[in-house]
DNA sequence: CTTATGACTTTCA
DNA sequence: CTGAAAGCCATAA
């Protein structure tokens, strides 16, 4: 198994269905490594924004199901905006924003 | 080649 | 139950 390149991480995050969410840890496990979800954290980070316009990154969230991101150019709020723009309820919880996992979370990949 | 980092996850106190 | 710390991996410098 070749190690874990950002491409992988692109692709995978592409295969997300609309009205679906996947956590770091889940598009790592997808991708065979387990314990790599930093890594896909840091590959959408590195991505360049053309690739990041065509994906789905507003789909990726943390285990709980927060929107984590830091990045000033793709905020909270924009991710949450995509998100409700595809029909994905996000709660607003303590200037937090959550999605319901139980709901939305992708289940696919299980092969 | 070595050190540092990041949009995470799990475990220990 | 809540909070803090370590673990993890590939990339950048």
């Amino acid at each position: 198994m070749e190690s874990l390149r950002f491409e992988m991480i692109w692709e995978m995050t592409e295969k997300i269905p609309r009205k679906k969410v996947a956590s770091y840890g889940q598009i790592a496990i997808l991708c065979g490594f387990p314990r790599a979800a930093r890594l896909v954290g840091w590959a959408l980070h590195a991505c360049p924004e053309e690739r990041l316009i065509a994906l789905p990154w507003h789909r990726v969230v943390n285990k709980e199901g927060r929107l984590s991101t830091t990045c000033l150019d793709h905020t909270k709020d924009l991710q949450k905006w995509l998100l409700e723009k595809e029909g994905v309820k996000v709660k607003t919880i303590h200037g937090n924003f959550f999605i319901d996992l139980k709901k939305y979370q992708w289940r696919a990949g299980i092969v």
